[in-house]
Parts: structure tokens; C-alpha cells; sequence
RNA sequence: GGGCGACUAGCUCAGUUGGUUCAGAGCACUUGGUUUACACCCAAGGGGUCAGGGGUUCGAAUCCCUUGUCGCCCA
């Protein structure tokens, strides 16, 4: 064969993909195996790949992959989300860019845009996925907008309104003023913002006094309907049954008493804007205020604002400042630090805002949701620290807003019949709503033109909560073969920020339309930072290039590199060092699959060390299988790579590959070399879920396989038993491996000059490895003497003492020195022992074993004791 | 303000119900090496009062209390 000496990535990763691809590997369809199933986390359909997608999508294919070599059928889901508020921000945008306002176009005509923009841009993503190496069966590929899945969508919201669970309310919601849409609570995000407390004045009716309120937002006097005071506040209860005055506008407004005003804060006068705030809005229900909303929906002031209708609320705040300071009545102002409510998307600051809104009922579905995931166990999360979280939260569980007042996603199927509120009928098609409303009216001169359907649109995540269920045809089909084959699946790969909007909703939705978990476990991977801990963002710039890093690490490069430090629920601070870590993890492994093939191979007699190198190394490869198998199912990823890392670099390349490689242009015997390729294969098969490509690569290359024997669908190796003591017999060969190596670093002799070596065998090792210490200590003898050598240098391991001779002087003084330290510290350590070993309630307390190993620990310091004052004697 | 979690080597992290090795790994660092697979390499080495204080115990990185610092979620 001839074999690069380096590799190329580049060309090694498109050329399997497309193997990959052409032979379906990916594809699942139901039969007889055991169904391992992984739908992907949808990412945003005009989204291109970030960090955290890189981070997700490697460790499902970690999975899926390994999965696959498990025997199981594998089946991962990919698929794109339509992100109703972020997708439609962008169409908005790009419609204004070309002069065309959003306003000016029928509901169609905008949907056409949409819909344009989305099949430009939609799947730039999962293109990037194939570069990354995820084993996705593509031709499962779901949108959440696609037809069958908006049905579904459609469906469940007919169903549930048909339970009762789905209400129309006027509600306080989160109103985003810039993309014009309510927000869900979870959708909101609050900055701490330093704001100003403006002290003002406002007069009591019939009288000269005045009263002074606090308020952080001098813009909404305008909205005022009363003033509140605590009734046990004596400073103003003469103030009680009577009004107030609001300054500009002259409102007459009463003073109500409530105990809900904090008597510390500010002057413990409040003014009671029920519009606007939505503790104001609890006083104002409460006393039967009246509501006077101040607010255009961009958030700037109507007629109620007089002369600043039409000016931004942030614009008024300023000059109402003023004109309220020239009037004297703006008494002071103090520094103040408030948490502001932000729009996730457009950052724009909230406006609480009351308006007709979809609600779904939480508090009942949530409830088998709660159980499942901490009472039963049957949805387990990775980490476990999130459960609380979780708990948290499911059970101050709110209803949930649905309607979006947006025009991408599926459309609220509720059709009117008439203006009231309660004019309206649901159904999933207009001709069954025509049905419904002649039914509900008595009229059946109604026709299909009468009716007007909702214009908002749901939520998105009121789609994606089906997604487990919706993309195996679960909702409208419920009995059909591959949902029931696929579901529940297995693992769910997400980040922990959408833990409420997606994880949690899934578990509710999962339970109420199957009546069972929608996924097994939850691995909760970490956000994404930099080296200084921020969190990776475009504004920061501080988010590498996804496909430059693959171009300048390889694919599986930057797979190992992300993994390498990602412990699930931990934050990953990514450094490219880490991928250049995973590189060199390749090289290794190409370079090893260089050196095998340089050899030739001839029927000789195979060497002793080769023979007892390759028996430990079998046992060592299954110890460290049992290690991975470990980590795999408590999903420590970092950790099962880094043991293979380990596995490769110290056990494979360091230590057998050294022992069983011949001298130079010498040949190899035909058994090691078998030996060692079945070694190398049983490797590519572990690492292959980690490193796909060039796995494949180095196992199509050493020897021709037909499509069916492909790495990516062979079998993880066997378990075998292990040989625990060969393990240990190598470790203790190792460390005289490495006394060798010490000195000859200390005396400066060339690894190429053989030197001597003898042995006083005090523990009684085993001959076992003696001919890999002599090769790989090159050494020209080795003796088996009862006493100390002299004119030698030594050194221990317990209480084994190695001699090396040496021509010419050895420093005495030095040697002496030496062993006097290395005495002085073992007998420090004996005493140490035995002083645990005297305590009584030491050896009464503690459990056999720990005594047990102290014994021993006392019996192997005595022993060395007795060696080092032995060679000290024998020195003088 | 309420809740949750963290603090272990220069960095990123392991350390399972307190007890095998006077605290481990990888990276980084130091020293030596063009040994003909790999300098994206090899070998050897240094480095930690386990955030501070107190307690329980024969024994604490691990359990309890407390102080400090940081992070996340909720109000």
C-alpha cells in the first residue's frame, strides 16, 4: 500500500460522507432490532451553525454512531425549526431594506416572502451539519412549518380548546413593542438597568397639600386611575377617602388603601397605573380601577398623552422630566438600580400591555410531567442538579400565552362570526367551523365569507412541543408503525436555557397525547463560552468560524476538541487548543497506521516481549472498554474520549507499538503483525463515534471492504475477560522501565549504548516482562544477583533494587545522600502507618480492608527499609 | 429579596456511600533528546494548607455550621 505520511482531511471527510450517504448507513425504517432514536433539537431554519450547535450535534452523533456499532437500529431525526418571531424579524427586515413595509402586504403576500427567504436560506444549517459529520437520516428531514406538521399542530390546539384547556383572555402580557407581538414570560429577559426614581408632587383635591409619589416612570402619569397608601401608615391617614390630582392632565383620581405599598419604599405613596404594571393591574381589579391604556402598540402615546401622542415612551420620559421640573413638581430624583424586562429577540425594552390573548392551562398537564421526571425517574436528567431546577419551576407553573400576534407560523384556527369577544367557533377547517358557528348561532344562513379567522399565529414552541411526537406522524396518526416503533425515544441532546421553553413542554405534551415519556434521558449540555468565560456571541465577536475551524482542525479534530472538556451541564470554555488537541489525536493515530504498514511481514519466529506485550495490551484495551462502557452510561463523554485518548497515545503508541516494532529495516513476524492489526481495528471501532472519518479511512485502507463491512456499521468489540494481574506485572515493569530511563537521563548515556543491569529480586517479581524491559531499557544484560552491586548506580521500586553499572567514578557522596533522604522519608511514612495501626479505635472502626491495606503498606515500608540501609551499608 | 449550584495544580476539570497510592487527569510549564511512525514527536520532571474559619469523627477534598467570592434561575 501507499500511504501518505500525512493526512489530508479535507478530501478523507468528503469522500466518506459521501460513501456514507450513497450506501444510506443513515437510513432506519422499523424491523426486528432494538430502536435507538435521537430527534434533533430543531435549530432555527435561517440559522447558521454556531459553537453551541457544534457542541450538541457531536454528541448526538457520538451516540447515534455508537449506537449503530452497538447493533441497535439507529435513527436521528434532523429537521428545522421556523422560529415564528426570529424568521419573521429577518423578513421584516430584509422587505424594508428593499422599501417594502410589512403593513403594505395582505397576509399572503408577506407569507410568500416568508416563505421565499425560507427556502433560500432554510438548510444552510443542516448542510453545515454534514460537514460536522452527523450521521442524521436525511431523508426524515421535518420543518416545522411543513403541512403534515402544522395539522398536527392544528389538531392539538382543536383538542385542547375542546377540553377546556385552551382559553381566550385579556390578560396582562409581555408586549414587545418592536416586533409588535406579546412575549411568553420565558421570552423576557431581565436586566439589571441603573434608572432614575422621580419623586413628584401631586395636589390632594380641596386643599393646599400635596402628596409626594415615587415612580420610575414619570411617561405613564397619563394612566394613573389612584394614588395608594398602606393603611397602617400613620403619616397619611388623613389622606384616607380622599383624591388626588394628577399633574398635567388634571385626572381626579381616589386614594385607596392597600397593605400591598411598602412603607420603606420611596414615600410609601404609590400611583396606581393598572395599564401598565401588572402588580398595579392586581390593586386595580382589586378596588375597581379604572384601566386607561396610554400606549400606541410601538409603545409611543396615544391621545391619552395629549400634547405627546405619538412620541416614544423613552422620548416622552425626558421631556415630561422637564416640563414636570419647570412646573415644580418634580421634587427630586435619585439613582436607581431596577430590573427591566427585555425581548430575548429584539432586545427591546418590554411594556406590559393588556390584551386579548390565547392561554393554555398548565396546572394539570404539568402534573404527570412533574412525576415523571422526580417521582418515577422514567425522564432522567444529565446532570441530576437540574432536577431542581426543574421542580422549581413545574411547580409554580403559569399558564401558558400562545398567540404571537405574528403572521409566520401556524395560524390560531378560532374563525368569528360576530364582534363580541365570545363570537367565535374553533375547528381545524373553516368549512367545520361554518358548521360549528350555523350550529352555535341557530343560523344557518351563515356563510364560509362570514367568518373571520384569527390573525395571530401560535407560539413556536407550541409546534416544537410535538416535535418527538409530530415527526414520527404521532398526532394525526397515532396508531401507525413508526411512531409506535420509534417512540418514546432515547436521548434528548439540549442546552439547559431551554429547559422550560422545549424540555419541559415536551415531557407535558408527551404524556397527554401518548400518555408516555417522549425521551429517556436528557443530557443538558453547557453554554458555550471564550477563555475569559464569556458566553459566545456574534456582538462580541468572540465565536470562531464553525467551518473555518473544521477547515483548520478536521472535522473530527474539532469533534475530540469539544468534547474534550464538556462534562454535561458544565460550561465549555472553548479554546482552539483543544482542537488542535483532537488533531493531534488524528495524526497519532495516522502516523501509528504508517508506521504498521511500513513493515515487512515474514514468517519468523515472533519475538518473547512482542508475545507478553500483546496479552497485556489485550487485557489493557478490555479494562479500558468496561471504563468507557462506564462513562457512556453515565453520558461523561469527556471522559470516555479522553480514556481512549489515553488508550491510544500511552497504552497503543507509547508502549506497545515501542515494544513489538523491529529494528530498523528489520522485518516484522506475520503473528504480531496480526495481532497488532486486529489490536488496531478493535481501536478504529471505539473511536470511530468520536473521529468518524478517519477511522473509516485507515479501516477501508487496511485491507478492501464491501459496503456492508464498513466501519460505521461493524460491531463494538466483545467484552472479554480481563487479566488483572498482567496489568499489574506491566505497571511494575513500566516503573523499572522508567528507573532506567531516569538515569541514563541523569548520566547522560545515549539510548543507542546498551548498559548492564541486575536485580536483587526482593518482591519476587515475576520474569514475566523482563524481555520488554530489556528492550525497551536496551539493556545488554539482565542478572538475577542475591547482593548489592558495587561501583554501580541504583535505584528502587518497593523494595526491588535495579543496579546499572557504571565504568569510572560514581559519586559515593552523592549516592549516600540520596538514600539517606529516600530512608529518612520511608521511615517518616512507616511511622505514619504505624501510629494509625496503634490506635485502637482505628483498627476496632475501620472496615477489614482499610486495615488490611495499612498492614501491608507497613510490611512494604519495612522491607524497603531494610534494602536501602543494606546499600547504605554496603556504600561505607 | 427568594431559590439552586459552584469554589481542588498556571488553565480546564475528575475525585462515586468519609478509608486502597502521604490528593488525580489533560493541557500548559521546566529539562534532555533530529532513536529511520509522528517535533502535531519522545523521555524525564516540577507544581495543590482541596476558598477562609469552626465543628463531627480513630480518620474529612468528601458530612454539618459559618464567612467570602462567583455563576444561574425566579421575583
Amino acid at each position: 500500500m501507499d500511504i501518505p505520511l500525512k493526512y489530508n482531511a479535507l478530501s478523507v471527510e468528503n469522500k466518506w460522507y459521501d460513501y456514507w450517504m450513497e450506501h444510506k448507513y443513515f437510513h432506519s425504517t422499523p424491523d426486528d432490532r432494538e430502536p435507538y432514536t435521537i430527534v434533533i433539537p430543531p435549530p432555527n431554519v435561517t440559522g447558521i451553525l454556531h459553537m453551541g450547535h457544534m457542541l450538541n450535534n457531536t454528541i448526538q452523533d457520538v451516540l447515534i454512531r455508537r449506537a449503530r456499532l452497538l447493533g441497535k437500529n439507529a435513527c436521528w431525526v434532523p429537521g428545522t425549526d421556523h422560529a415564528s418571531i426570529a424568521t419573521e424579524a429577518k423578513v421584516v427586515a430584509k422587505l424594508k431594506a428593499q422599501g417594502i413595509d410589512k403593513n403594505d402586504l395582505t397576509r399572503e403576500e408577506f407569507l410568500e416572502h416568508a416563505w421565499e427567504w425560507t427556502e433560500e436560506y432554510g438548510g444552510v444549517i443542516l448542510e453545515q451539519l454534514k460537514k460536522l459529520g452527523c450521521s442524521c437520516d436525511w431523508d426524515r428531514t421535518k420543518f416545522t412549518m411543513d403541512d403534515d406538521m402544522s395539522e398536527s399542530v392544528i389538531k392539538v390546539f382543536v383538542d385542547l380548546y375542546s377540553k377546556g384547556l385552551i382559553y381566550r383572555g385579556y390578560r396582562m402580557v409581555n408586549w414587545d413593542p418592536e416586533a409588535k407581538t406579546t412575549l411568553s414570560d420565558e421570552e423576557v429577559i431581565h436586566v439589571e438597568k441603573q434608572g432614575l426614581l422621580y419623586y413628584l408632587e401631586y395636589k390632594v383635591e380641596g386643599s393646599d397639600e400635596k402628596l409626594t409619589i415615587a415612580t420610575t416612570r414619570p411617561e405613564t402619569i397619563f394612566g394613573d386611575t389612584a394614588i395608594c397608601i398602606n393603611p397602617n401608615d400613620e403619616r397619611f391617614t388623613h389622606l384616607k377617602g380622599k383624591k388626588a390630582i394628577v399633574p398635567i392632565c388634571g385626572r381626579v383620581i381616589p386614594i385607596i388603601e392597600d397593605e400591598y405599598v411598602d412603607v420603606e419604599f420611596g414615600t410609601g405613596c404609590l400611583k396606581v397605573t393598572p395599564a401598565h404594571d401588572e402588580n398595579d393591574k392586581v390593586l386595580g381589579d382589586k378596588h375597581q380601577l379604572e384601566v386607561i391604556d396610554i400606549f400606541n402598540e410601538d409603545a409611543s402615546l396615544n391621545s391619552f398623552g395629549m400634547h405627546y401622542e405619538g412620541q416614544d415612551r423613552f422620548v416622552v420620559r425626558k421631556a415630561i422630566t422637564k416640563e414636570l421640573e419647570e412646573a415644580g413638581i418634580l421634587v427630586k430624583t435619585e439613582n436607581h438600580i431596577n430590573k427591566v424586562g427585555t425581548s430575548e429577540r429584539t432586545k427591546a425594552v418590554i411594556e406590559p400591555r393588556l390584551s386579548d390573548q390565547w392561554f393554555l392551562k398548565m396546572e394539570d398537564l404539568a402534573k404527570p410531567a412533574i412525576d415523571a421526571v422526580l417521582k418515577t425517574g422514567d425522564v432522567k436528567l444529565f446532570p441530576k442538579k437540574f432536577e431542581n431546577t426543574y421542580r422549581h419551576w413545574m411547580e409554580n407553573i403559569r399558564d401558558w400565552n400562545i398567540s404571537r400576534q405574528l403572521l409566520w407560523g401556524q395560524q390560531i384556527p378560532a374563525y368569528f362570526y360576530g364582534d363580541g369577544k365570545e363570537d367565535f367557533v374553533v375547528a381545524e377547517t373553516i368549512e367545520a367551523a361554518l358548521k360549528l358557528a350555523q350550529e352555535k348561532t341557530n343560523n344557518s344562513a351563515l356563510k364560509l365569507e362570514d367568518l373571520k379567522q384569527d390573525t395571530d399565529a401560535l407560539d413556536t414552541w407550541f409546534s416544537s412541543w410535538l416535535w418527538p411526537m409530530s415527526v414520527f406522524d404521532g398526532i394525526r396518526n397515532p396508531e401507525n408503525e413508526e411512531i409506535k416503533y420509534y417512540y418514546p425515544t432515547n436521548d434528548l441532546v439540549t442546552g439547559p436555557d431551554i429547559l422550560f421553553f422545549w424540555v419541559a413542554r415536551m415531557i407535558v405534551a408527551g404524556y397527554e397525547y401518548r400518555d408516555e415519556k417522549p425521551f429517556e434521558n436528557v443530557y443538558l449540555t453547557g453554554l458555550v463560552r471564550d477563555k475569559q468565560r464569556r458566553k459566545m456571541s456574534k456582538s462580541l465577536g468572540n465565536s470562531p468560524d464553525a467551518l473555518k475551524l473544521i477547515e483548520d482542525y478536521s472535522a473530527d479534530g474539532v469533534r475530540v476538541g469539544l468534547l474534550l472538556s464538556s462534562a454535561a451541564g458544565n460550561d465549555l470554555m472553548f479554546d482552539e487548543a483543544l482542537c488542535q488537541q483532537g488533531k493531534s489525536l488524528g495524526n497519532k493515530i495516522w502516523s501509528a497506521f504508517y508506521l504498521t504498514n511500513l513493515w515487512e511481514v515474514v514468517d519468523i519466529e515472533q519475538p518473547q516481549s512482542s508475545k507478553i506485550a500483546l496479552e497485556w495490551f489485550e487485557s489493557k484495551f478490555q479494562k479500558v472498554l468496561l471504563e468507557i462502557e462506564d462513562h457512556f452510561s453515565k453520558y461523561r463523554l469527556s471522559d470516555a474520549i479522553m480514556a481512549i485518548y489515553k488508550l491510544i497515545n500511552d497504552d497503543f503508541a507509547s508502549w506497545l507499538l515501542e515494544v513489538v516494532k523491529p529494528a530498523y529495516q528489520q522485518p516484522i513476524d506475520s503473528k504480531t503483525y496480526n495481532a497488532v492489526m486486529a489490536i488496531f481495528e478493535d481501536i478504529l471501532k471505539v473511536a470511530h463515534p468520536f473521529m468518524p472519518f478517519i477511522t473509516e479511512e485507515i479501516w477501508q485502507t487496511i485491507s478492501d471492504r464491501t459496503p456492508e463491512e464498513a466501519l460505521i456499521v461493524s460491531k463494538w468489540p466483545e467484552a472479554k475477560p480481563i487479566n488483572e494481574t498482567l496489568i499489574s506485572e506491566f505497571e511494575f515493569a513500566s516503573e523499572v522501565i522508567s528507573g532506567v530511563r531516569n538515569i541514563r537521563k541523569q548520566k547522560n548515556i545515549a539510548f543507542k549504548d546498551a548498559i548492564g543491569f541486575s536485580v536483587v529480586n526482593n518482591e519476587s517479581v515475576n520474569t514475566t516482562f523482563d524481555a520488554v524491559i530489556s528492550k525497551l531499557g536496551n539493556l545488554e544484560s539482565f542478572e538475577y544477583v542475591t547482593e548489592a552491586v558495587e561501583g554501580a548506580l541504583t535505584y528502587r521500586v518497593k523494595s526491588n533494587e535495579y543496579f546499572i553499572p557504571m565504568e569510572g567514578s560514581i559519586d559515593i557522596e552523592a549516592e549516600i545522600e540520596k538514600l539517606t533522604e529516600e530512608l529518612k522519608y520511608t521511615e517518616g511514612f512507616l511511622k505514619s502507618v504505624q501510629k494509625k495501626l496503634s490506635n485502637e479505635r482505628f483498627v476496632a472502626g475501620a472496615p477489614e480492608q482499610v486495615v488490611a491495606s495499612e498492614k501491608k503498606k507497613e510490611a512494604d515500608a519495612l522491607a524497603k527499609i531494610e534494602t536501602i540501609k543494606a546499600s547504605l551499608a554496603s556504600l561505607k
